[in-house]
RNA sequence: GUCUCAGUAGCUCAGCUGGAUAGAGCAACGGUUUUCUAAGCCGUUGGUCGGGAGUUCGAAUCUCUCCUGGGACGCCA
């Protein structure tokens, strides 16, 4: 627990222990303790609702029960220097300054770790994302996937959680056997023969590329060669053509996952088979109309599935089962999917499923990333990733910059739309906002590298200023913004409280001086909070995998 | 039609488990550098929180209903 979590649980009992002592409520009776920080300083650093809360209880109006807290509560604890009522009932507490300066030491000691908590208790996750089909390049939708998907691992992460970053490769369906179609028409038209591209195929320059490519490296080897065997090998490399394209494009965008978990491999052993019996077993499957279907209606979904055509061969929801049940196998107690928008209504299904195996509804959880449309001249650019117009997530990394696209596709909560404006996004790339935290960084960088003292053992009682406070609570409140972000799965949160961290910094820059040769004791406690800051600064920025530079 | 996400300043969006006078950025206007990075800072203008009802000490926030917009509703994946 930080210092700011050890004074604020303080107070907490110190309320509590007041409303007893006032005879205010018995303690099974006391409502939660809710202790906020008031928008406005003049109210105070904290302040309590206890009095409205207690109104039925005590049957007495809020300021009566505010005054008789007040009377019972021992101002010596928590570094309380003034307590005051307010409003309609509000107890406002002002604290003494060296509770926050206390904050420094804590944030220097702790370095690389400061933001760290452990709400998460090494809790098992699994976070699946991107999960893009290996036909194409990466476009803008799962560019914000993968930024917001990464930067959730990352805060997870920081937040205690044990966690995984897991991509599933679909290459087992039809899409994968166009792409095979597609990729034996360039090869053989790289040769100068014929052969038809599939209608469904992918006509995209690459597959072009890759077709010449085969042909220059095998000749005509694969032509004379059985159908089926031509095939197989054709797939093979397109799909390896197309995994590593994929991991460099990642690559590129800073995201590394753990595991690249192939569909094909759930047909090989027996997963497949497994997961089946197991509904069966549990009775959750029936036949009608010559197919087996999935009772999805048991656990809420609005109507059966099907799971085995009357073809006899599986819907894309078979493997997809076995492969969440695979998920769980290997002891992951969350999962969370990261899923684009269209496949929002696929949620009920998935649930039902998850609970068919006999796990409870909200182990896996599925966060919807809204859609990305592109404007371009003012006017939405549709995408089609078979066409080849499609601006990819590479194109946009060029553009724009990659700490720009990693920090703008976080910047906004997941579940609202979001218009990328190109010719804004470009031609304005110098306002955007991860500018303004990097320069904030490279600010204080520069402090540092000039300040020619050490700053070991400063005495704190030099920091006194407003703004000297408003930066130590911002800091102070790192850790408790990692731990919100972590537990409503939302890194916009990060990019909120960098944005406000970098602003105090820029406002207390601007009213005071850290070096000041005339007063050296107070120039290493400053610089002191300089380090704290920088500290902080970088931690978040790093939490959403935006770089810190030194300088700008 | 059903489900789902959204509707907050001219534009793009925050708004935590309900709290005090609803906040930023951009845009507009006005200041600011013999001083550690002006990619900065300070100030002004700008609001029926889509409409209505309910819950209560108190609602942008919770409930219901209606309106508007995006998306999804296959024995495709």
């Amino acid at each position: 627990m930080n210092i700011m979590e050890q004074t604020e649980q303080q107070l907490k009992e110190e309320i509590q222990t007041a409303v007893i002592k006032a005879g205010l409520a018995k303690i099974e009776e006391i409502p939660t303790v809710v202790l906020e920080t008031p928008k406005d300083t003049l109210h105070g650093d904290y302040a309590t609702n206890m009095a409205m809360q207690l109104t039925r209880i005590a049957k007495k109006s809020p300021r009566t029960i505010a005054e008789q807290l007040i009377n019972h509560f021992d101002k010596t604890k928590a570094f309380i220097a003034k307590i005051e009522i307010a409003g309609p009932g509000f107890i406002n507490f002002y604290m003494d300054n060296s509770y926050l300066t206390n904050l420094i030491p804590t944030v220097l000691q702790a370095g690389e770790s400061y933001g760290k908590t452990n709400i998460g208790t090494g809790q098992k996750v699994l976070v699946e994302f991107v999960s893009a089909n290996p036909t194409g390049s990466l476009h803008l939708g799962h560019a914000r996937g993968a930024a917001y998907g990464d930067s959730l691992c990352n805060i997870l992460f920081a937040a205690g959680y044990d966690v995984s970053r897991e991509y599933y490769i679909n290459d087992a369906g039809n899409q994968i056997n166009n792409l095979t179609k597609s990729v034996e028409s360039r090869y053989f038209q790289a040769l100068g023969l014929t052969k038809e591209m599939p209608e469904d195929g992918y006509f995209g320059q690459d597959i072009i590329e890759l077709g010449k490519q085969i042909a220059k490296e095998n000749a005509d080897s694969f032509v004379q060669i059985d159908e089926q065997v031509r095939l197989k090998q054709l797939r093979s490399l397109g799909l390896k053509f197309e995994l590593e394209k994929l991991k460099t494009d990642l690559d590129a965008f800073r995201v590394a996952f753990d595991v690249w978990f192939s569909e094909s491999t759930l047909y090989d052993g027996e997963k497949i088979e497994n997961v089946l019996a197991m509904l069966r077993e549990n009775g959750h499957i029936y036949e009608s109309e010559g197919a087996t279907w999935f009772q999805a209606t048991t656990f809420g979904d609005e109507k059966d599935r099907v799971l085995i055509k009357q073809d006899n061969s599986y819907t894309y929801i078979v493997p997809d089962i076995a492969y969440h049940q695979d998920k769980l196998n290997r002891g992951f107690e969350k999962l969370i999917n990261v899923w684009g928008a269209d496949h929002h209504g696929y949620i009920p299904r998935m649930k039902a499923a998850i609970q068919a195996l006999g796990y409870d509804k909200d182990t896996l959880e599925v966060e919807i990333i809204q859609l990305v449309r592109l404007i371009k001249n003012g006017e939405v650019v549709k995408m089609s990733k078979r066409t080849g117009k499609a601006i990819t997530m590479r194109d946009l990394i060029e553009e724009i910059g990659l700490d720009a696209v990693r920090y703008f596709f976080v910047m906004r909560s997941s579940d609202t739309h979001l218009d990328f404006d190109m010719d804004l996004a470009v031609s304005q790339s110098n306002e955007n906002p991860v500018y303004y935290a990097q320069y904030a960084h490279a600010r204080v960088c520069s402090i540092l590298r000039q300040a020619e003292e050490n700053f070991d053992h400063p005495d704190f009682s030099h920091i006194q200023s407003e703004k000297e406070i408003e930066l130590l609570k911002k800091i102070g409140e790192f850790p408790n913004t990692v731990s919100e972000a972590a537990l409503k799965r939302a890194p916009h949160r990060i990019t909120s409280y960098i944005f406000e961290l970098a602003s105090t910094l820029h406002s207390f820059y601007n009213a005071e001086k850290v070096l000041d040769s005339d007063n050296v004791e107070k120039s290493r406690a400053r610089l002191s909070l300089m380090k704290a800051v920088q500290i902080t600064l970088k931690n978040a920025l790093t939490l959403i995998s935006v770089s810190a530079p030194e300088k700008m």
